[in-house]
DNA sequence: AATGATAATTTTGCATTCAAAAATGTAAAA
DNA sequence: TTTTACATTTTTGAATGCAAAATTATCATT
């Protein structure tokens, strides 16, 4: 097994929540699991440790990573930043094809929505966003976006909505893809940074910080 | 040494140039050097790799990584867009002492411009901006950041410059400090971004890209 | 029974070791 | 002289072993 693939299947582990955050990470299950020593293990750790989902303790092992309030406030801000960027570039460099994609995606979103199937909508919704970033045209930016909404996607993609606020979404949405089909890369920057400064208020309203061993599945279930 | 340190003192090493970009990382040397076996040697270079600092070639070690025109245009628009966002953020929350800090910093950088000390206005130039960030107050934002510049550090903070752009370098940070001190936060984003813009058009003017092995330190010596 | 000291156990961090892969060197053949 | 096949050496990637640190368990004392 591949270094990026033992990172990769660890860090699958934690977005899952298969390891809830503040939770001990156990080497030498792991070690097992994955059929791997300890020497590879810990390599993968030091490395999700930089991307900050995980916890190095000297002397005292790892944990998932658990977010605060404030946690969570920032990653969010920044995802903003870099979401607001990445749309801007897209709508400089997108063709036109790549704008149907989108809108298909956006009509299949919006179908889910009408069927209240909140996980397809959420991985809809998803791909639309990262299909944004892509479009930008930036590894760079990607990177830095993919890390970012590594740390929040559970509570971005997993809380639950009031209808008010579903349908908000939504109309979000429509102004989003109408932006892109302008390309208008000021006005989709604007939409794109409301809609994700909505989506923090709602995570941070259901009380979503992973402070206090609070355990996510547990509320989702 | 502890982890962390060890990550830090190769970070040092690749960003001081003394491994040049594409160079192959002696890990036998710097075991000695460090006076660490490889396997703490090896986590960090993952880690690093992680970061970008790195490339890990499978079964064939590790160099220090090489930016091609295009990763450095990519990460000044990342750079860009997190130093307006840091710029928008700071004007809202920066306290009126920390503006007088920058105001000082940003003083003794003219004074160093109008002595032409290039090392020394360089090193003024990024305290400036480093505090801007700083005083932005999310530390997820100022990793980030800290990631990105590392990355475009010896480009941005070594390109020689003409003494027109210079010139209008420094009339480009009385306008940031201006607009930091309005507390104009959409003002100062416009500057932080243009002032990057144009660095970033010097820096790839000047061929500062390190492809096929471009030794940064000779150009400049 | 509760508390504190001490011993046993586990876990961590790192050095060492080992097998596999790549690079290098050598010699024979064209 | 050049090229190709093969052997040797070096280097990489991972497992194991070992010492130090931390955790847990045990027991004596109050």
């Amino acid at each position: 097994m591949l270094h990026e693939e033992v990172v990769g299947r660890i860090r699958a582990i934690l977005l899952d929540g298969e390891i809830p955050p503040g939770a001990r990470i156990p080497e030498r299950e792991l070690c097992e699991r994955l059929q791997i020593s300890r020497t590879p293990l810990r390599e993968a750790l030091k490395v999700l440790a930089a991307e900050g989902l995980v916890q190095l303790l000297p002397h005292r092992g790892s944990r998932a990573a658990k977010l605060t309030d404030k946690d969570m406030r920032d990653l969010f801000e920044v995802c903003q930043g870099l979401e607001a960027l990445a749309g801007e570039l897209a709508c400089e460099r997108i063709t036109d094809a790549g704008i149907d994609e989108i809108a298909a995606a956006h009509a299949a979103m919006v179908q889910h929505y009408r069927e209240r199937d909140l996980i397809q909508y959420y991985r809809g919704n998803r791909a639309i966003h990262e299909a944004i970033v892509t479009a930008a045209g930036n590894p760079a930016l990607a990177g830095l976006y993919a890390s970012v909404t590594a740390r929040i996607r559970r509570a971005r993609y997993v809380t639950p909505m009031t209808p008010q606020r579903w349908a908000l979404a939504v109309k979000e949405h429509d102004a989003i893809l109408n932006a892109l089909q302008r390309r208008d890369g000021v006005g989709l920057a604007h939409i794109l940074r409301a809609h994700l400064r909505h989506k923090r208020e709602e995570v941070l309203q259901a009380g979503f910080a992973e402070a206090e061993g609070n355990d996510l599945t547990l509320r989702i279930a």
